[in-house]
DNA sequence: AGGCGTTTAATACACTTGTTTGAAACGGGC
DNA sequence: GCCCGTTTCAAACAAGTGTATTAAACGCCT
């Protein structure tokens, strides 16, 4: 399938991604695309129409490049929180150094537009209930309903955290720092520790850091 | 001080916090403050150089606005932690529902311009200095700095995600368990819980929840 | 008052934007 | 071949953009 309505739709991921709707013109798409500045408005009628189909298409290949692993029945709740968490942060900054359906989605969180609702409940509604099915198994049927989706807030925020803030993370840390100690699997670990020293499932993380800090920091498998 | 250059920055401000650098434009800046279309040339050259004097302008502001209270140096550290927990969320979400010096800043932490360099040595960097100082109260000696760094990012993603997500949040969240539970001090010592429990400094969460639920969420004084 | 630097004002100028147009090219079916 | 709907193309359109220009108004000193 190159047709053109495709050619279009892939090339105008990237560039609204990069740019935002109002900044990125039809010129740049078509010429991108390989195509006639006429297309778009053949084939999409106008460019906010081309945009929300875009949006659309950003957050379906976004689920499959990384899905969300199945696990079995008596995988523990720790397991599943610990794989969350990686699948989150590869997603935000794993595949490529971000790809352009994750900022695209990420324009849509900070500025909800006409293609966000849809976003909402076909994406992150479901994922939320998952994390919540997770965070369940572990916390006290006497756990209030609005602490459980604070505590699944808690754990995307630190995802989301170096997506939204990946920029300012990298001028604040040193580039070697970096190199060593915040690869994706890495952040992914220490959020899921986190979040499991502060439910109780381990040893807080003041008295994990005193003993043994060399290996207790990277068991990435 | 209502001079033309000042009404400029004023009007600039919201304008540019709420349609980014290239979809607004001068002439809407200037309408708005009142002013003739050419003054923005005259004062500042052209819109770029406005566009960077007012964020400039912008984290002056919001530093001013809710600054960090000066603890005296008894004050535990687990109170410096929730007080600037606070700060930060009462910054995020807190005045008068995100000002605009806020949302602006916000488009540079996801997309750096020009203005942005000093954006972190002059903000983030220091209060981000500050944050790590009260980690090291509660962390061994150990504790490698990488994680220092990395505990620190967590508590404040955590706080930027309500800014970041807010709209998402509320759609996720139903309006009534919005508004009783997820208030700016509600939302902070949420935050703070989490973070002194994976710290060890108070019980973990899943038991703090077991028993009292009714009491121990709102301690907010 | 008069002169002068500073500020404001209205308007014009390129230029880019999204969109439209109408004709040309294509691809089958008879 | 010829007709047809579909697709492509180059060009043009109207609106809106940032910026430049020019003259008028202002404030202030002597």
């Amino acid at each position: 399938m190159d047709d053109t309505r495709t050619k279009l739709l892939e090339a105008a991921g990237p560039i609204f991604a990069d740019h935002g709707f109002q900044a990125t013109t039809v010129r740049d798409i078509c010429q991108r695309a390989g195509v006639n500045l006429a297309s778009v408005n053949y084939y999409f009628g106008d460019k906010e129409r081309l945009y929300v189909e875009t949006v659309k298409r950003a957050h379906g290949l976004a689920v499959d490049q990384v899905p969300l692993p199945d696990w079995s029945d008596d995988t523990p709740p720790e397991v599943k929180l610990r794989d969350f968490v990686r699948t989150l942060i590869e997603r935000m900054i794993g595949v490529k150094h971000a790809s352009w359906q994750m900022r695209l989605m990420m324009r849509e969180i900070l500025q909800p537009s006409a293609a966000c609702r849809e976003l909402v409940e076909s994406y992150f509604r479901p994922h939320l209930d998952v994390l919540l099915g997770i965070l369940d198994e572990m916390l006290p049927a006497s756990a209030p309903e609005h602490r459980r989706a604070q505590l699944a807030f808690s754990l995307v925020g630190q995802c989301l955290y170096y997506r939204v803030a990946g920029e300012i993370v990298n001028m604040l840390v040193p580039e070697e720092q970096r190199q060593r100690w915040f690869s994706p699997p890495q952040l992914a670990d220490h959020i899921a520790q986190v979040m499991l020293a502060a439910l109780g499932r381990t040893e807080p993380l003041s008295t994990q850091l005193q003993s043994d800090c060399a290996t207790g920091v990277c068991h990435t498998d």
